[in-house]
DNA sequence: TCCCGAAGTTCGATTTAAATG
DNA sequence: GCATTTAAATCGAACTTCGGG
């Protein structure tokens, strides 16, 4: 029963021999197979108290090599450093642990190169799925495309893809977007400033698109001269400083506002510190609102107003569309790719109130 | 070429039969395997070119069930959510990927139970090394002695064990606790308030005794009402809150102080709050100082001067520890666990400041 | 004897097909 | 989905052995 303490391990073979049965026998039993039926209640505790005694570990690399599942899911971030994934990666985990399900986690730092050799270094892994967190993300997605052809299901969240093929998970931006604006709106503000998203992302026109069609619908017309864009060489750990210096420009344009909007969470709170800077309290005399409530959100002062994105729910749903895709796979069943926009909701804090009256 | 979208992949024996040679040729080839010395040059291009023609992926389940290798370790947190992991994570990921190993992410919720399924799961899989980060951990770690058995190489990260097989990485929670009261010292600060941490963390001690000895080495006497201790009970998810509510009731004292030292920023992010919510203005009339430098520490308003730990280079160091044991391993050397405890550093914000004269 | 490459065994489990009382 | 059990082939690659120039 010691362990020789070079690694040598424990087999079905070993438990074989102990419980006088065959190996067959063994798998039988301790997989629970349609075949054990019929093996004598006896010989079932015989065995499986062998394995116990002997402390078997099956070894899931053989056991993948033969039944071509693993159980394994690939998880490529793009950022790991980002506050954005961590609730999704929460809720990844969570979902995957219900389903006894491991998974290998690859973080390509935005850079290409990165992204395909840990996409190989998966795919050598014969990993069964694919989630990908698109947080910030320039590089070209077609490199998904590998997975297609070895029909390997995924799941990106936080971003749609051309491919249709490829499930995705993400907020409602439009939705958002709106909801930001009628917050502002209802308590009364009418001179807003934005600082919208980098141009080449996608949640940047949606988010505005909510914008404008609820400005068009309460009949509110928005000064071009207080909307800034974050540039698309835009570094998002820089988020913090390239907030507060876009805010620094929108003031020096003498255009009073009352409230601003920011891209995301990080932009507001580099605005906000850029508002006290300038001795403009928020929200007395400025509100400020954000958008995805990562953590930083809740721990500002003043703990700032957002909309948020149900990320640990996003990482969830992705975690379980990934499993019904691998057994429609390992079924030989057709997969139809989902295409999953969820609600945001607005918390409310103390970042935002009525504009003064002065 | 068209692979047959089963999942059906190309193996060695493909390719010999594309290159006229037997198998066991291409994988001498392919590995770069001693033994390819005497194959001519003509061969090899022609079976590299095979490999490449077809899209050859080598079933790294097969190559790590026969080499007992796989590549892979293990990596256990114990809460994500914990915004102190994620650039230990980063500095893991940066060491694993320049060595080409892999690792899977398991995450224990703080949960014995799911600590201990998780840990079977990855034995199962065979990892050949492990790494643990314990930020808050009050799970007994004995848990970690199934690895020693089968001789696994374990690092843990922010905590040391008893059991001496198991290396470490650590700050040096002294010296940090030394520093920050060096930093409150020299600016003037002389009625210090502090938050220390729950009894029962190790790192609570520690950091104490450092702010003990330089108190000692410069005359200074500590005002016992002016310290608080975070609950055993704690729930480092209410970190903000629970630092807040310390700070209110240290407010209730009646004992001035100028400055306060955190356990840790969350605390001290509470912390201002509180003063803030008191119209005590940070720095002006409060000083206020954190430990870790995790991220929102650097965002707050005003951002917070702190004790960084180097939790990049402690992921780094980890990476590197569990390498080379693992190499040692597979070589039959003998390992020696370290134990490393790396300085912290004084990151100097706008949250301190000397004390008003008032 | 030396060089090259083929053939066969092994890793640990699953699963089919066939032998057994 | 009728009776039980087991030998043998298989998964894909690594490695040992051996025979032919």
């Amino acid at each position: 029963m010691k362990l020789s303490g070079n690694g040598s391990r424990v087999t079905i073979r070993d438990i074989a021999r102990e419980s006088n049965v065959s190996v067959s026998a063994v798998s039988l039993v301790l997989n629970n197979a349609p075949l054990s039926r019929y093996i004598p209640a006896t010989t079932k505790k015989r065995i499986q108290g062998a394995a116990r005694k002997l402390g078997y570990s099956p070894n899931q690399l053989a056991r993948a090599l033969r039944s071509r599942r693993n159980s394994t899911i690939g998880l490529m971030v793009f950022d790991i450093t980002d506050p954005f994934c961590t609730p999704i990666l929460r809720g990844i985990e969570r979902g995957l642990y219900a389903l006894s399900h491991l998974s290998i986690l690859t973080d390509a730092h935005n850079e290409r190169k990165r992204f395909e050799r840990y996409m190989e270094m998966l795919l050598e892994r014969r990993i069964e799925g694919m989630i990908v967190i698109a947080n910030w993300l320039f590089v070209d997605i077609n490199l998904l495309a590998d997975l297609q052809k070895q029909s390997i299901p995924a799941v990106v969240i936080g971003r749609e893809l051309k491919i249709n093929a490829i499930s995705s998970v993400m907020v409602d931006n439009e939705a958002g977007g709106r909801i930001a604006m009628e917050h502002l709106y209802s308590l009364g503000h009418r001179k807003i400033a934005f600082i919208r998203g980098p141009k080449v992302l996608s949640d940047t026109g949606q988010r505005w698109q909510g914008v404008k069609s609820f400005a068009a619908s309460v009949g509110l017309s928005i000064d071009s001269k207080l909307v800034v864009d974050l540039p698309n060489s835009f570094d998002p750990n820089h988020g913090f400083e390239t907030g507060a210096k876009l805010t620094e420009e929108l003031m020096t344009r003498k255009r009073p506002f009352t409230a601003l909007m920011a891209f995301d969470d990080i932009t507001a709170l580099g605005a906000m510190h850029a508002l006290t800077k300038a001795s403009i309290r928020v929200p007395e005399q400025c509100s400020v609102i954000g958008f995805d409530d990562v953590a930083p959100a809740a721990l500002s002062i003043p703990p700032l107003t957002t909309v948020r994105q149900p990320l640990e729910i996003m990482g969830e749903t992705a975690a379980d569309i990934i499993a019904g895709a691998m057994n429609a796979v390992v079924e030989r069943r057709p997969f139809q790719a989902v295409h999953l926009r969820l609600l945001p909701e607005l918390i409310v804090r103390r970042s935002t109130r009525l504009p003064s009256t002065k």
